[in-house]
DNA sequence: CCAGGTGTCAACAAATATGATGACACATTT
DNA sequence: AAATGTGTCATCATATTTGTTGACACCTGG
């Protein structure tokens, strides 16, 4: 699940043309944490996915369809 | 942001007419989890709004949509 | 009245996410 | 060749979630 979930931040960053490191800049996050994420070996907390949400500019929701 | 996810559990949980007890249980949850996820005074990981979601028969997306 | 269901709250141990730092291989650029 | 960007991986300390137990007040049905 957590696997999906990477894969589909990994697809949402692509789209916009990030590297890690730069969506994790926008995250104010660390570049190795997104990786974690993307990678899916996090169960990642629903804050954290706010997070990735509001720095991709996409709700909650849409981050969540898959 | 918690306190948002808690009141739409909450919402969705009485839709189907379920208590706290009757959800915990088909999420095979402690009632004292549900409760305080709906209080929103945790910041639950997606695996966790995942099970509740599937418990309430909806997607993880639906239950996001707040 | 009283037994049971309900929502709420506190405290604890165990598991886990997070932020941080450092490292590595690979590719690209200068 | 050297420097830089990229994705990956490991480890550590700290913070937090989770499962659990116990408790309390309130209400409702028997």
């Amino acid at each position: 699940m957590s696997r999906k979930l990477g894969k589909r931040i990994v697809l949402l960053r692509e789209k916009k043309g990030w590297s890690q490191a730069e969506l994790a800049r926008v995250c104010l996050k660390d570049r190795q944490s997104i990786e974690r994420l993307e990678r899916g070996t996090t169960n990642p907390t629903a804050y954290t996915l706010y997070e990735v949400a509001s720095a991709l500019e996409i709700t909650l929701a849409e981050l969540l369809k898959f």
